[in-house]
DNA sequence: TCTGGGGTCCTAGGACCC
DNA sequence: TCTGGGGTCCTAGGACCC
């Protein structure tokens, strides 16, 4: 049976959330930033036209505030990680089979449902609207890539008004309307591949389905060699629908302000350390192996730069917070230098297992079931009354290193305390 | 002055084993 | 003088995504 795939996403999404909250947003350029307020990272449709690209740093854009009336937002995540659980779980009602994405978007396999998948589009896109109050666009392919490319289409060609199907159009048709893509809109064609691409005379979407498969995984990977063939059709990626546990947990942040202090490296490293472990036992995995990187600002040419990395092997898997501080403060040790003003600091979580498969050490002395209901209890006290309630000393009290979010929006949506107020 | 964070997958090459 | 070949596992690095 030939494969249906749609890709649904909320469009300019963290605005789309912000505006719904806060209607004086609306018909005006707004942007919300990247964590310490560095980069954008989703810009209204005004902000767009007024030339905003994707990803530029903050005070290149600064003028615009008075130029233009351009709003900045320092992005909240508490919000929009509601918001999108809200529009998942909706999309979710549409289709037989879902993968979440992203935060923003999902697959839905409609494959041998009876009716037109783009009806289901159009439902969905008011369904989402008046529910949520967000605006999405449904791409519908044989493929995630053709998916991939329809959504892509249904954003850019007014005429569809927010759904397109490959399939209400010939043949002909569809490959005019591929001739008219640049092929850096292919999913999985990014900065570097698209330019050797075009050296090789493949320019837009259908020179690349009509490139030869064998040749494209000779020159660069199995991953062009399906792109090739999913451009024509055959579906080569499976839809995920059961969230596979992360294979590595990762958290950090660049600093409010460089840091030199081996104290200030140590909360810090502790704070995320603490963030990861409560993910790393939020999906029942234990890890062996914790490392510590860090940088300094690359965008400084004349200060010194610096980006060490250590990996600390544990004897025992574990997901107990105080043993995964204590080996990244002793890898943290082990590659401080003073003399140089650092920018960021993390931690990753690596060979992570399930928790009951982890293999004791002979000589353990550490008294497992004490651990796990320590971590348990307070895992269970943040949940309920909010993020580190209940933490460890070793992250700081003040944290003056902490990022900048200098305009951040109330947590309507999952704060008592900022719900919004009736005028 | 000011430039994000969190992931995945693939490949090449080294270490190691027999 | 002259130092194999085949396999697996792991890691680092590069590419991509949002």
């Amino acid at each position: 049976m030939t494969t249906t795939i749609a890709l649904v996403d909320g469009n300019n999404f963290y605005v789309s959330c912000e505006r719904v909250f806060n209607p004086a947003l609306e018909c005006r350029p707004v942007v919300v930033l990247s964590n310490n307020d560095g980069c954008v990272v989703s810009r209204s449709n005004e902000a767009k036209a007024l030339g905003i690209r994707m990803g530029v740093p903050f005070f290149e854009i600064r003028s615009f505030i008075k130029s233009h009336g351009l709003t900045w937002l320092s992005s909240n995540y508490a919000l929009y990680g509601d918001m999108s659980a809200r529009m998942m779980a909706l999309l979710g009602e549409f289709a037989p089979r879902q993968e979440i994405y992203s935060i923003d978007e999902c697959f839905l396999d409609f494959t041998g449902t009876p009716g037109k998948v783009r009806d289901h589009g159009r439902s969905i896109r008011r369904r989402v609207r008046q529910y949520l109050g967000i605006t999405t666009c449904t791409g519908i392919g044989t493929s995630k890539t053709l998916a991939k490319l329809a959504n892509h289409v249904a954003k850019t060609h007014r005429q569809y008004q927010g759904v397109f199907d490959w399939e209400q159009l010939s043949l002909l048709e569809q490959e005019a309307l591929m001739d008219t893509l640049d092929v850096g809109e292919i999913w999985g064609i990014g900065r570097r591949l698209s330019p050797q691409l075009k050296a090789m005379s493949i320019h837009t979407v259908l020179d690349m389905k009509r490139a030869n498969a064998t040749l494209m995984r000779k020159r660069f990977s199995v991953l062009l060699q399906r792109t090739v063939a999913e451009l024509n059709g055959e579906s080569c990626m499976n839809l995920d629908d059961v969230a596979e546990p992360k294979s590595q947990i990762l958290a950090s942040r660049s600093f409010g302000r460089p840091v030199t202090a081996l104290q200030e490296l140590r909360e810090a490293a502790s704070s995320h350390i603490i963030r990861a472990a409560e993910r790393l036992r939020s999906q029942h995995s234990s890890c062996s192996q914790v490392t510590v990187f860090m940088h300094t600002n690359r965008f400084r040419n004349n200060d010194p730069q610096y980006n060490p990395a250590i990996l600390v092997p544990l004897t025992v898997a574990t997901d107990d917070t105080r043993r995964l501080i204590a080996a990244a403060m002793s890898g943290l040790e082990s590659i401080y230098r003073t003399g140089f003003r650092y920018k960021k600091i993390g931690v990753m979580l690596t060979g992570l297992q399930p928790v009951h498969a982890v293999q004791d050490d002979l000589f353990s002395t550490v008294e497992q079931p004490r651990a796990t209901r320590l971590m348990s209890t307070m895992d269970r006290i943040n949940r309920i009354y909010g993020m580190n309630t209940a933490t460890f000393a070793s992250a700081g009290i003040d944290q003056p290193w902490r990022m900048q979010t200098a305009q951040k929006s109330p947590r309507y949506t999952t704060s008592w305390n900022e719900l919004p107020q009736a005028r």
